[in-house]
DNA sequence: ATTGGATTGTTCAATATTAAACATTATTGA
DNA sequence: TCAATAATGTTTAATATTGAACAATCCAAT
């Protein structure tokens, strides 16, 4: 019975904390993004236009990548900024395969004035955690993210 | 998205602790998520059926405000996971506008078989983690979540 | 150099997600 | 009682998201 207690205590413990991660996560997103409706900009499309902006162009490759999200996906964000001429697509010469992305004036422009305001309300949204707790929580969320980095296998024999 | 931005040492890092949060957050959905692809369910569908399987049935509305989604996105949940056969709606008939959502016994059998492994993989994906530190994790996100009471309405009568 | 494999971006179908408008039903309060 | 309001679920249009298949391009081993 030692050892079930004890799987039992350790799968609580588990989902208590991923179940809490996932629901600050989602909570503080919507909250601190509320704002964008105000510019008719989703989320995705705001950090497209952030990344661009801090980082300079980048290939759609290298969005994907950042944004955690898939090749199709980054296709579909990018068309809707296009067609509001807040971005600009330019193939690459080296790599006939790359694209690249670059903002617009009107895209610069946007992003800078809206920038700050997305700066302030994730300040506000963290001011409830003291500056030590906001390292703290980038500290676990970090060493969290590390793990089994580069296992892939599937672990069929675990299944019950 | 780690922020290249250089603004005041509060913006920096309440900045970072957020992008941690949701990086922490996202990653950790998707690996722990990998396995639902053989059974062909998707994540929401999943914890839909989680819901049910360990609260009983449920109206739209209170799946709506657990799963902190609306309520047009729950019919569409839903409508995949009736056509499936996985659940079936009844209508109140104490309250003619609810809807109660139960799991069929196909339903039943279903995620009694895959909520022990995904159970296995929440675990193993915390397993990064001390249980201290799982606990500190967990009190922080729950402390930041707390940050703003602006939720929507309760919705807790009984069904049926 | 040539070929086989990897990378890049696009397209497609299916589901998710939101916001808004809407119909139905409950509840409230004057 | 009845009118206003709120709650519940559905629908629609738009965008997001994934996984898969695909074409074009690059690269590396032979």
């Amino acid at each position: 019975m030692g050892t079930h207690y004890r799987g039992d205590e350790q799968e609580v413990r588990a989902l208590n904390a991923y179940i809490k991660l996932v629901r600050a996560s989602n909570t503080a997103t919507q909250r601190i993004h509320r704002h964008l409706a105000e510019a008719k900009l989703t989320i995705s499309q705001f950090w497209v236009l952030e990344m661009l902006y801090h980082l300079g162009p980048l290939p759609h490759c290298e969005i994907a990548r950042k944004l955690l999200q898939t090749g199709g996906n980054v296709t579909m964000i990018i068309n809707n900024l296009e067609r509001r001429g807040l971005v600009e697509r330019k193939r690459s010469s080296k790599d006939r395969r790359r694209v690249a992305v670059t903002l617009s004036g009107q895209g610069h422009r946007l992003i800078s004035e809206i920038f700050p305001r997305q700066a302030k309300e994730i300040v506000r949204e963290m001011e409830s955690l003291t500056a030590s707790e906001q390292e703290e929580l980038g500290r676990l969320c970090k060493k969290l993210g590390r793990s089994r980095k580069d296992n892939l296998s599937d672990c069929k024999e675990d299944l019950a």
